[in-house]
RNA sequence: GGGAGUUUAGCUCAGCUGGUUCAGAGCAUCUGCCUUACAAGCAGAGGGUCACUGGUUCGAAACCAGUAACUCCCA
């Protein structure tokens, strides 16, 4: 934004950069809850808040005086990772690695000869005859900054070495030649640099030696005075300088390619810099063991749970965290620096200053002017950590009915790469600052990818726009393509073409409801499709249960899924068919009252998924009549607990399948649809078909069904179970075809008694098997068995 | 370098404690239909050596070991 209107930030005050920073806020944050407006998200929009409102901030300057009484914040010399570009130090997780082609220069140091050295004749043509060590490095800019050189006690090539002192080159500093088994003998020549200021083992491994810190760097990435040499210079810049110079020098042995990591700026994408700098910390291992612990023992669920190991891990190596930014956009640290370099903790300038006449005696007692705050603001995580509680206003009123209400939560829904910045530590400063954990589950969604599996990102240009998403396929349309992609804690795959099932969906379900809403009430009809209504009625109970279930597993995209097939396949496909009027008909009263009660039903199960179409038809007066005010689908109740009939449910699969089948023939007969045709059964089992005459007629153009005992010559016939259909052709049948298809399923079923026997005559399988596998295997076996003779028989019959 | 995870149909994924939920779903594909709710649709069909190699078992997509490829975290 500031770019856009030519504004540098140099040119800011503070105060003016702030300003802008909230107009940014209020513009963009505004976007984001349009968005979520349009999706449907449901939310108290009254009562938005930000992390940065007033009460929220003080809470963050109180939790930061609590925790500096505590003593659990510090401030410390640590080697962060230093952005020059942005000057600020950023954390470990905004670094990203790269693998990089660089040079591995091998520079010479002269050892020295402690007899020239007492006689001051150091002169390059001395150092030309004394001894050399070689050391390996990819960043020759920083040998002014060395502290010493280490090499390995064991190492056989370099005992002469012990005790004694190397020569900087080109500064000709004198540093200690160190041992420590922290180096690598097969790594480069063996020798290796200490540069505490600017490598973090290095910093290690100085600390352990007390070797000094020499930094070379200033904070935009140039060289300073310490480095003698270059002064002024960028590093980059003074890296191909001083090959130059290690050249001329002679110091220089070669130069090799060499790849390795190196890391960048999540923001600016600079280089990384290993620095050095006073940061404030906040010190975590108390606070991990408890948040650990409510995860370990299963207080807080994380779904899926393979994020358990993650978390784990990173809880039980935490490290202390730098909680300082060199910003301006956040919470001021509430630290007064005294003219003398102390500094107090305070929640303002005037309590600052009672505190600091009060710790220091002097004649004369400071004044405001004297305090100045520390510049740096607390990381943005120091204030969302606190959200659970802050947004409720749970610091400064920690018994309010708001967050006795909302606190703890149930659910906290986010995505995993921000596992441990944010939901590790809310858990901490939840049970910190109110004893208990901020929520129950942690549902972590996936990253979204595009089709391709790369990240979405403003830079590859592959993040689709939402409100142009809901503008092309509805919210509802996109709501539901997300969630089709969305399988619980793996990544999602985005592809606009889920939106579009998504449209697709709403479309049925919108068509669904004109058909319904079509029909003309004849109430001197009878209810012929009572068989239909309690089907469906068992079917949508059946259904129910399997999406609550997948709900309570957390199975969004499975739970959208059972409710699409229950709606598109079930009702739409099945259920509507079976009970729809011949064109300009009427329906009966009670088919037409229960089919508005299922449609009701079907509604309040779409509504978490569809919520802007299921609200807009729940509110059509003429097919559910006028409704009372607060009567809306989003707060309707389920019918839980229905009645399955089971056999019924598994009746009318079978006569789904006969449907199928005779659909089946006039697909490769080449049969009309508008043609009816004859159909006779002869069952064997137990279903009672004149019950279920009415659908199958219905739904497959049947003129007339009859019960048979025997078999229909001449007809086309098919098996459903062990019952056997017929249905007379007008074109004569070809008895050889008919006869090689007979043949063909006669193979099939005989290879599969094959197996079937083979189990059975199997004696180990006999003593091992549970009883219950041994009586679906007999049930194969009987069942194959009487297909098989059904099958001998219509072959005799052919044959005749 | 250390750790974790993934691999099932063209795509995205289910598949629990080994056996009727066992090879599944949706989409895509193919065939036939403009059948008065819906062509953004209807009806039907075809797709897989469950990454590979061994092992355990009466029985393995599932358990074990090894191999390969990919992903993530940490150094």
């Amino acid at each position: 934004m500031l770019k856009e209107r030519g504004i540098s930030k140099k040119d800011l005050s503070r105060k003016e950069f702030l300003d802008y920073a909230w107009e940014w806020k209020e513009k963009y944050g505004g976007i984001i809850l349009e968005q979520l407006k349009k999706l449907g998200a449901s939310c108290d929009w009254d009562r938005t808040r930000f992390t940065m409102d007033e009460e929220l901030s003080e809470a963050v300057i109180d939790t930061f005086i609590h925790l500096y009484k505590k003593g659990w914040i510090y401030r410390g010399v640590r080697m962060v990772n230093w952005d020059p570009q942005g000057k600020t130090a950023v954390s470990d997780e905004e670094v990203i690695r790269k693998e990089v082609n660089q040079k591995l220069y091998y520079i010479r140091y002269a050892v020295v000869n402690s007899e020239l050295v007492k006689t001051k004749e150091i002169t390059p043509h001395s150092l030309l005859t004394t001894n050399y060590l070689t050391i390996a490095t990819t960043r020759p800019e920083t040998i002014m900054a060395d502290a010493a050189i280490c090499i390995n006690p064991n190492d056989e090539r370099y005992f002469h070495l012990h005790g004694k002192k190397a020569l900087i080159p080109l500064i000709n500093r004198e540093i200690p030649i160190i041992l420590d088994e922290y180096v690598t003998m097969d790594f480069g020549t063996g020798c290796l640099k200490v540069t505490p200021a600017h490598d973090l083992n290095d910093y290690e491994l100085g600390q352990k030696h007390l070797l000094p810190v020499i930094d070379i760097l200033n904070d935009d990435g140039t060289l300073n005075e310490n480095a003698q040499i270059l002064v002024g210079e960028d590093r980059f810049a003074a890296r191909k300088k001083i090959a130059v110079l290690l050249e001329e020098a002679g110091a220089l042995a070669k130069v090799e390619e060499y790849k390795s990591q190196v890391g960048f700026s999540e923001r600016t994408n600079a280089v990384i810099e290993p620095k050095l700098s006073m940061q404030w910390f906040c010190k975590m291992d108390e606070m991990a063991k408890p948040a650990l612990d409510y995860v370990l023992n299963g207080e807080i669920k994380l779904i899926p749970e393979k994020f358990i190991n993650t978390y784990r891990y990173w809880m039980e190596n935490v490290k202390d965290w730098c909680i300082s930014r060199q910003l301006w956009w956040g919470q001021q640290i509430p630290a007064y620096y005294l003219p003398n370099g102390a500094y107090v903790i305070a929640k303002t300038k005037e309590e600052a200053l009672e505190q600091a006449n009060k710790l220091i005696t002097t004649t004369s007692p400071f004044t405001i002017d004297d305090l100045k705050q520390e510049e740096d603001v607390v990381d943005t995580w120091f204030s969302s950590w606190l959200w659970p509680i802050s947004v409720f206003d749970g610091f400064k009123d920690p018994d309010n009915a708001d967050i006795n209400y909302y606190y703890p939560t149930n659910d906290l829904v986010t995505a995993p790469e921000i596992l441990f910045f944010w939901v590790a530590r809310m858990i901490m400063a939840g049970h910190e600052f109110r004893g208990q954990a901020p929520f129950k589950n942690v549902y972590l969604t996936g990253i979204v990818r595009d089709k391709l599996g790369r990240k979405m990102s403003k830079s590859l240009g592959n993040s689709p726009d939402p409100l142009e998403l809901i503008e092309k396929y509805g919210a509802d349309g996109v709501r539901v393509g997300m969630l089709l992609c969305s399988p619980a804690g793996n990544d999602l795959m985005f592809d606009e073409s889920y939106c579009e099932q998504g449209r697709n969906f709403a479309n049925k379900v919108w068509n669904a409801f004109r058909l319904v809403k079509g029909w003309e009430v004849d109430t001197n009809l009878p209810n012929n499709n009572q068989i239909a209504i309690e089907w469906f009625d068992s079917r949508f109970n059946q259904a129910l249960t399997e999406i609550e279930d997948n709900f309570t597993q957390y199975r969004l995209s499975e739970a959208l899924m059972a409710t699409y097939k229950l709606v598109w396949d079930d009702f739409c496909a099945w259920y509507l068919e079976m009970i729809k009027p011949a064109y300009q008909q009427p329906i009966d009263q009670e088919t037409y009252a229960r089919t508005i009660s299922f449609f009701e039903n079907i509604l309040k199960v779409l509504h978490p998924f569809m919520p802007f179409i299921t609200e807009e038809l729940w509110h059509d007066d003429e097919l559910f009549g006028a409704r009372a005010d607060k009567d809306c689908c989003i707060v309707a109740r389920l019918p839980y607990n229905g009645e399955v009939n089971t056999q019924l449910l598994l009746d009318v699969e079978i006569i789904k399948q006969v449907v199928t089948q005779i659909r089946n023939i006039r697909n490769t007969k080449q049969i009309s649809p508008k043609e009816a045709l004859q159909l006779s059964v002869k069952p064997n089992s137990s279903i009672n078909y004149s019950q279920h005459q009415l659908i199958i007629t219905k739904l497959a153009n049947i003129s007339e069904l009859n019960l048979v005992n025997d078999k229909v010559n001449g007809a086309m016939s098919f098996l459903v179970a062990t019952d056997e259909f017929f249905i007379p052709l007008n074109e004569s049948l070809d008895p050889l075809a008919e006869a090689e298809r007979l043949k063909k399923e006669k193979e099939y079923l005989n290879g599969f008694l094959k197996s079937v026997n083979a189990k059975l005559s199997n004696e180990r399988f006999m003593s091992n098997a549970k009883p219950e596998i041994i009586e679906i295997e007999l049930k194969k076996k009987t069942d194959a068995e009487a297909k098989l003779r059904i099958l001998d028989d219509g072959l005799a019959a052919l044959e005749n």
